[in-house]
DNA sequence: CTGTTAGCGCGTTCAA
DNA sequence: TTGAACGCGCTAACAG
């Protein structure tokens, strides 16, 4: 691999002006500048962005640590993060959190140690103080997914409290009275959420929360079956379930189709996230958007904007979920639960 | 942040027998090395991974090219290779080539420049003499996902003929003649490669492929709803489709149900990759399986074996697909295609 | 076993 | 506008 010293020697001129074309900020002449430039496709030259970063003090990359890489969830953000970033010639360093604590912290280590200029966290299992220290310190960071009033400037996040109040209304409005719901992790931020937006909405309908008809489940489609087998098991009445990820909703739903119960007829349903498969599935479902490409998105550009001082970014930090109504949620009908 | 020369100062030792017990490869008597250790953790003593770098031309980070960084199929790849790698104390770099030629050489380069020890390579748009003259540079490189003599023990891939063949066969077995294929995007190896195993297929038992009944999708649901809508509107009687993966499988049985046909009464279906989301839907989808978890972890053993002389690191190339019967195909009955 | 001394490839003064 | 020289934090000979 060429260095700068081989452009230099090959284009007739010093160390220093090589260094300058490359970052052009440092006025050079127009008749050298060509020398240098043509030295180097000469030699294909390509700067070592590790010495760059020692000698800068600045690698260029961010790290962004997520709960994991797969699921509809987590793969969207990550794209448009890699992408918005390597428009800005910014690199991204990633790492798993996988939800525990010190994985969690072991990553951000991981990550600012390698030098990365800004980190952007989706982490769930580490407590705000923790995340208030690191924000003091010299690198800076951007949460997704995650409102901390003392920093709440650097977070992004989706209003999940009212994304839960919506699906929830969705389903009152239809006149259900008996509503199952099937929670997130308890631990997780955004479960709390939406299963408070849930309960808001049910004191405004003047319904009660049922403890006995409401399951807590990890998230994934699988536990969506888990929590329906439950469900059914309990000796209760209900016409609707309101899930709080389209995952689980899935899972719980095919458990239903399985026992050849009539979905919406006999149960309605709603989702949360607006993940593309289940549009794939009969009866489409009803479920709350996410707008989780935006965030991402936001992220990034939060880095830009206030690390790398991009002008062109301009950032949005509160998300406004919204409905959207398909065909798995209708009024509850008479011959709903008929195995009770 | 404290350096190796402050902690130096403050045990009282030189610069090198910092270096040496951080990296513990050369002896330090027992005393000394206490001495040091705790002047670091004093100071809080975090290794510049960058400077670290630089010095010993090794940056303990490995570069990954995929396509995409969603969807069902990358990011179980990516999980699998990150722990992998991270058990093994090495950063993941990730870039994402978006199946463009341009994109994926840019891709490339982003990483070497980033001095990465190694590359894990899923690139579809590049060709093969390109990958042979990088497998020739300094750079170690594993293709995941796509084979090439010259250079087969860097490559992890799955036999996709072999699994074309699979699925086809269980269609045929249950007697049917009429059939219909989804493809993938043709430029697309993998694509190709099922294609030729299905038509190796049918020749085994006599049956002829037919040109109109085979429809080019790009591997995501939505194509597979263009398809099926174009193969319906092709007025040719078929009894089973075989799609090149599940995907696009579950967007042509959404069509289907939507317009009330019986699934697998009226019309079989098998997929391939065995992704997670259509266990959740009715029929159950029967497919090929694709361990492309198992693919990514290799890809990152090897990496471990060949560029960091670990041990433990057992690699395997070849991965066989295996056939996953579940509900979605079964015999031809009499009332097929009743809407021709 | 430990210290000295060169670099690694580049950015950045400071003079000229 | 350009060049010389130093330093970023660390590793790797080479001595001792």
């Amino acid at each position: 691999m060429a260095t700068i010293y081989d452009v230099s020697v090959l284009a007739g001129v010093s160390l220093a002006t090589v260094s300058r074309v490359m970052n052009n900020n440092t006025k050079v002449s127009e008749k050298t500048k060509q020398k240098v430039l043509s030295a180097m496709d000469q030699l294909g030259y390509r700067p070592n962005t590790i010495a760059q970063s020692l000698a800068s003090n600045r690698s260029n990359s961010v790290g962004v640590l997520v709960s994991q890489l797969d699921g509809p969830y987590y793969g969207p953000m990550m794209t448009e993060i890699e992408t918005a970033l390597r428009a800005g010639n910014k690199h991204v360093i990633i790492a798993a959190g996988h939800s525990d604590e010190s994985q969690e912290k072991d990553g951000v280590e991981f990550l600012m140690s390698r030098g990365c200029d800004a980190l952007i966290l989706d982490v769930e299992a580490v407590d705000d103080e923790y995340l208030i220290k690191l924000h003091q310190g010299d690198t800076p960071i951007v949460l997704i997914n995650r409102y901390i009033e003392e920093i709440s400037d650097a977070c992004v996040y989706l209003d999940n409290d009212l994304g839960g109040y919506l699906a929830t209304k969705h389903i009152l409005s239809h006149g259900h009275k008996d509503i199952a719901y099937i929670s997130g992790p308890k631990f997780k931020l955004d479960a709390q959420d939406r299963l408070h937006g849930h309960q808001r909405a049910l004191t405004e309908f003047g319904v009660e929360f049922d403890e006995q008809l409401c399951f807590e489940g990890d998230f994934k489609e699988h536990s969506g079956c888990l929590a329906m087998e439950h469900l059914l098991s309990v000796k209760k009445t209900f016409t609707a379930v309101v899930c709080a990820n389209d995952q689980m909703a899935s899972g719980a739903i095919a458990v239903c189709l399985e026992k050849g119960m009539k979905i919406p007829q006999e149960l309605s349903f709603v989702g949360y996230d607006n993940i593309p498969f289940p549009q794939y599935i009969s009866p489409k479902l009803t479920t709350v958007n996410n707008p989780i490409h935006e965030m991402g998105k936001m992220a990034a550009f939060w880095v830009l904007k206030h690390v790398y001082n991009d002008p062109k970014a301009e950032v949005e930090n509160t998300f406004t979920p919204q409905l959207i109504v398909r065909d798995s949620a209708t009024k509850p009908s008479d011959n709903h639960n008929k195995q009770l």
